[in-house]
DNA sequence: CATACTCTTTGCTCTAGCGCAAAGAGTATG
DNA sequence: CATACTCTTTGCGCTAGAGCAAAGAGTATG
């Protein structure tokens, strides 16, 4: 696989060490060089290929990279918590983070997984607004990152943006609305071999015979409303079958098909 | 309760004789006499009110409107079913709808009610989409109607309009990723309770000492993830507490704190 | 007004899967 | 290298709630 197509997830390099969170000064901030507007250019290009940007000019690009922030984060490095106020809209480059939401109980649910291209922060009109939800990078991630004020600035000057965005929030919506059909109308089994295969396309890295899924039991089961028990029983089965392997905080998939099979069961 | 603010749903006027279908003649196509043109100005000021349409200048409200058909639906008229191509853009202006998705097995479930203000029907890019869910009129409703690619056109042209149908989308989400979440982790007397306190200003209409929500068993049943027995058993036990009576089709509540209660028990 | 619906209640059974507990397995940290 | 984690597996018991069936209650239709 070499160029990822816009909507997958490229395989993201694994670091298990947990770097320190540089922030790279504002580029905005920055004096407009011969040699910066050169780079400026450069990542403009890679990013007009996302979903967020499709569409735009390449001065537009340019303009709106010029506005954000590049930022990294460490493994479970937390982007934002349910409860603070909204300041940021995020733009993930590389990586993975999960978004999540609390329960009264203390219970987690997993809302959905964001891959590069994904696009995080409510854009509401209210500027007291509070996250709904909480962000926790997966894998080391890059992000570009802008003042909620300033994006709402190009959204209202870049018509297109703006129509970029709702299709994005169109495709979280129908994301959700499955899953949310799935918990209600299906059972554990059936769920997890759907979801096993749909992260397939979104968080999975090939490797020669399979390919890996890195979440946890826990997360698996925060994905598909059910315990971390019951997810480790039915991975166990499968691997007796030879259709997965379980291994810690990580799924190896083996035989796709097998998988799709067991959703449609019953 | 007097002019309904722009978020909340005014209680929709019970009549349950289904009416005929009427659909009046497409206003765009009509010649513009004096008479139409103050019609119509009385219209757009009644749906200026609308989160759709906030920020909208009157003219252009006049001109979306002109853009639309007024529908009627009797109630269980279908509006549009999944698989169905996305041909129109809906505004419901009275009654409500429920939107559902059929699942694997057969099983429905309610993805959303949709009240005075909602607006139905994706805004994609692709010509030639389906329906991702059905839609149909829970109660005799009315609506505006406009042809996908004639609103799409609005959208073009009105920024503002993109962005409060982005709103609109972002509302649902958040709704959404809630019963995602007590689906996910709470149990069915927990959620239907829950459920029930939201219904009351999205459904529900006011009575002398109650509050009437016109969804059956199975209705319930379909917005928790659970099944019409599970929730009539629950309804009789709190009708037995005083909380609210078990109607046919309907549920009339009487106590909100008590429901309110119920749904932090556990 | 009788018939045929659909919606609802309620009793009974049964099981999917939750929730502990305790042991095993990997992974970091001093 | 030992200690302390965290993550995972697995056994066991238990119950919330699904899934019938059958009767009761409202509502339409001829």
């Amino acid at each position: 696989m070499g160029q990822p197509a816009v909507n997958s997830i490229p395989f993201a390099f694994e670091d298990k060490r947990p770097r320190p969170y540089m922030v790279s000064p504002a580029i905005a901030e920055r004096s407009t060089s011969n040699d910066f507007s050169h780079i400026s250019r450069r990542r403009a290009a890679s990013v007009q290929h996302f979903e967020a940007f499709s569409d735009l000019s390449m001065a537009d690009c340019i303009a709106l990279i010029a506005g954000a922030q590049e930022r990294q984060f460490g493994r479970r490095h937390t982007v934002f918590l349910e409860g603070d106020p909204v300041r940021h809209v995020v733009l993930l480059l590389s990586g993975s983070l999960k978004v999540t939401q609390l329960g009264a109980n203390g219970q987690e649910v997993i809302l959905r997984l964001t891959g590069p291209g994904d696009v995080l922060g409510r854009v509401g009109r209210q500027p007291d607004a509070e996250h709904f939800s909480s962000a926790q990078a997966l894998q080391p991630s890059s992000a570009l990152v802008w003042e909620t004020q300033r994006f709402e600035a190009f959204l209202e000057r870049l018509p297109i943006l703006r129509r970029n965005m709702t299709l994005l929030l169109e495709r979280h919506l129908n994301e959700l609305e499955i899953r949310f059909r799935e918990v209600s109308t299906e059972r554990v089994a059936s769920r997890l071999s759907s979801l096993l295969v749909r992260l397939l396309g979104q968080v999975g890295r090939r490797a020669e015979s399979h390919v890996e899924i890195a979440l946890s039991r826990r997360e698996l089961a925060q994905l598909t409303g059910t315990t971390l028990f019951t997810v480790s029983r039915l991975l166990c089965q499968w691997e007796a079958q030879g259709i997965v392997s379980a291994r810690r905080e990580t799924v190896l998939v083996h035989n796709v098909p097998g998988l799709q099979e067991l959703s449609r069961e019953e």
